[in-house]
DNA sequence: ATGTTTATGTCGCGT
DNA sequence: ACGCGACGTAAACAT
């Protein structure tokens, strides 16, 4: 259940600190939720809210529709007086669809280190944001002939200022006699002028998609609730 | 203007990352400064959304009608799918009112500034956002004794962590010889375990409100006028 | 255009 | 309940 209200109103609020807004024409929406929103017609950002899980109540005084919004911790309230009503709308949303949001750069993180496999056969993550001058190494490993590897993530197209973030980390890195250490650029895609200075450099660059991580960590996901499964079964 | 539109639709969000909200009813809002806000039957929050500043533009695609609000900077695209439409509301929202947020901590400040003997009788403000080493120290001054007082504001009841922030500016300030140095927290209350701490480090704790504060500054704003006034009438 | 700080931030998670 | 960190944080302000 939604509630939209056009409607002519004043607004207080008093709580963590205190509000006023004189009369004028606002939208106001109400959630099943208990959460209120008042905006007017420009911005991103409801002019005065309250979040949900509190009370919300309406009651008419006077020639004036009072809806009261309380929340108890931290103590606030969210006063409306309204003067006029020009839209009231209510509907039950159906609504059953998930929301996914595709895999941030934590989270292509998150992905090679539990199947490091994504990135190339063989691998072994030994660590992840590993310390070193400049700031953190995203992930730190050993290939399958036990050469270093150090990996860069972008979640947007890699430019020329992650190569050089790489090559920044790798003054502070060093393999172990007789191994080999290989810069990896882990991205989407390469952006414009990046090719030229990952060849220059000898750095590789693998593609590795938000979609694909996104994938891992549901797998993940889900065998970590098997697995939780499985412990209360045998207790 | 902004219209609401209640309607079955699929979004999709593209830009920083990526999101995916497959077909179901929710409340759509899009404002005249180019605002897009996709709300469900709870949460404070919209599930997906785009701020304004943008270019919202649509069209009639198949049997769907596709909303897409695209943000150039950082490049990120929302896209809206609507299959049924069960409300559009277009309103011209007359409202002139301001928004008057009262007694913020900068506020506090401002009312000790103009008023000091709302902490004590006597008190004399010598400066105010002083710097020291880790910040800057709320408000510096003087007492009826002669002693320096340091006082940390805040407009939440006061914890732990304002006392140890309160401590942590001390380190970097010397009474002259022979003087007390007072540490003075001033909130609207103090927290839980915030007594004990304070106790054992010797600070004092002034209660003050938020209302207190915004009558102090009403009061200021009207001698502010009078003194205009004076100045006129005395040309 | 870019970086830094604030917010009635909100929200989720661990203690 | 409190403390701490992340967020598609957004927005304001300074550089």
């Amino acid at each position: 259940m939604i509630i939209a209200i056009v409607a002519s109103c004043e607004v207080h609020y008093s709580g963590r600190t205190g509000s006023h807004l004189g009369e004028g024409e606002r939208l106001i929406v109400i959630k099943e939720d208990g959460c209120v929103l008042i905006h007017r017609s420009t911005d991103y950002r409801p002019v005065n809210w309250q979040p949900g899980g509190g009370i919300v109540q309406a009651q008419l005084s006077k020639d004036r529709l009072v809806v009261r919004a309380v929340r108890p911790s931290p103590l606030e309230s969210l006063n409306i007086s309204i003067s006029r009503v020009d839209l009231l709308a209510c509907f039950r949303l159906i609504d059953e669809a998930e929301f996914h949001l595709h895999a941030s750069e934590e989270d292509m993180q998150k992905a090679i280190v539990f199947q490091p496999n994504i990135i190339e056969s063989g691998l072994e993550v030994i660590e992840y944001e590993r310390r070193v001058e400049p700031g953190f190494v995203d992930i730190y490993g050993v290939d399958r002939k036990g050469n270093a590897v150090v990996i860069e993530i972008k979640k947007d197209p890699a430019g020329v200022s992650a190569v050089k973030q790489l090559a920044e980390y790798l003054k502070y890195i060093q393999p172990k006699p007789g191994r080999k250490l290989r810069p990896i650029i882990v991205a989407p895609a390469l952006a414009k002028g990046a090719q030229t200075l990952l060849s220059k450099m000898g750095f590789e660059y693998k593609q590795l998609s938000l979609q694909k991580c996104a994938e891992v960590l549901r797998k993940q996901a889900v065998s970590e609730r098997q697995q939780m499964l499985k412990g209360w079964l045998t207790e």
